[in-house]
DNA sequence: AATTCAATGTGACAAATGTCATTAATCGCC
DNA sequence: GGCGATTAATGACATTTGTCACATTGAATT
């Protein structure tokens, strides 16, 4: 029988090494490539269908393009891969926007490289493997954040000043501290930083 | 000749797990036993001197104990074990505070694992094998925090107000504001957050 | 006992932030 | 054209934070 066929993106070479060298100890699994970002993943798959890659393994933060922006570009081109995110996040945000692009397994690095294994196999054979720790209580609400409540939010949370956040965005400091306050009051934070903190937490910026 | 007995700490299993089974895969190298954290690896190392630990390959970041006060516990006790650190973060203040530990590695999960295996290797022909990353920019300035200082701002990352920081640390609320005040000076920051944030890039925190 | 020193606290003021009501401009839509 | 919704801006005021000069306290030293 033909072996699954896998291509990782994982911005940490000491893991991407290491689970591409167990993967490959697998007698029905073959890593045909290791990336180190999001971009380099989508550029393989697309630009090389040949190669059928049935999973595509990928961490979520790495630099140049994160795993969930590829899983969306992967989901929009109707690509016949299929994606599981492995990270080290269990925040409900991400969650939701790995649901809606199409992504077929979500693991956490906290669980055995067995379950990575079992993980594969299931979602090749067209099934869903979600780590159960999300099932459980994270599926709440969604991200109450404006777009701009969230630009604010993010320049804030490295401690810039409303003038210089507002700069940025080209927007008046009113404006932002405004955008900053009701951020701060839908996440029920007494301030810029908790808000920040709470967002973050979640997976909303 | 005798493999080289190596115990891991990490608490991320799928990194654990993954680390485990390559450099089993070495013929010179034995995994003897892995642990979650530090603690569950100085207990190990401890209790069991007939099991003649050559190399402790931690993690930092870890519940329970880190990386760093196993190296400084091991290193009290004259454990005959050397340390190799493999961390995410190239901050200056892990690094310095790994040194004194008297830790001979200091790796970065962003190398590839062939360097961990060298690494080991050289570590216990009794070299040093310190991630040249660190070596070139790193090195420099010390922490410049007092104690009261470091507390008050690592509860100020969270937006914690002054009062609230106040009441934790049983210190008024005016001397709490003197501390971020004099510990943003220190750092060249413009305010508290951006004072916590540089404190924890370099291991200050 | 007098002196030094560090840690903590106070008061006063400036600056930044948080809150809210209100206005202005723009856009889609019937 | 008129209507509601969205986005941005403003002004006013309260609260919090940042800065600094200056007590107070107590322990350590001489």
């Amino acid at each position: 029988m033909a072996k699954i066929r896998i291509v990782l993106a994982e911005d940490q070479t000491m893991l991407l090494n290491a689970l591409a060298t167990i993967l490959d100890l697998e007698d029905n699994l073959e890593v045909v490539k290791s990336c180190a970002n999001g971009k380099q993943a989508l550029d393989f798959v697309l630009t090389n269908p040949e190669q059928k890659i049935d999973i595509v393994l990928t961490d979520i933060e790495m630099p140049d393009m994160t795993g969930l922006e590829l899983a969306h570009e992967l989901h929009q081109q109707k690509s016949a891969s299929k994606v599981i995110i492995l990270t080290t996040f269990s925040r409900s945000g991400y969650l939701r926007r790995a649901m809606d692009s199409g992504v077929k397994g979500y693991l956490l690095k906290d669980s055995p490289s067995q379950d990575l294994i079992d993980a594969i196999v299931k979602v090749h054979q067209g099934g869903r493997a979600i780590a159960p720790e999300l099932m459980v209580d994270s599926w709440m609400e969604k991200d109450p954040l404006s777009e701009k409540e969230r630009h604010a939010l993010r320049l804030a949370k490295d401690g810039m000043s409303t003038e210089d956040i507002a700069a940025k965005l080209f927007l008046s400091a009113g404006t932002v501290r405004n955008y900053l306050s009701s951020a701060a009051n839908k996440l029920n934070a007494k301030n810029r930083v908790e808000a920040a903190r709470i967002a973050h937490q979640n997976g909303w910026l």
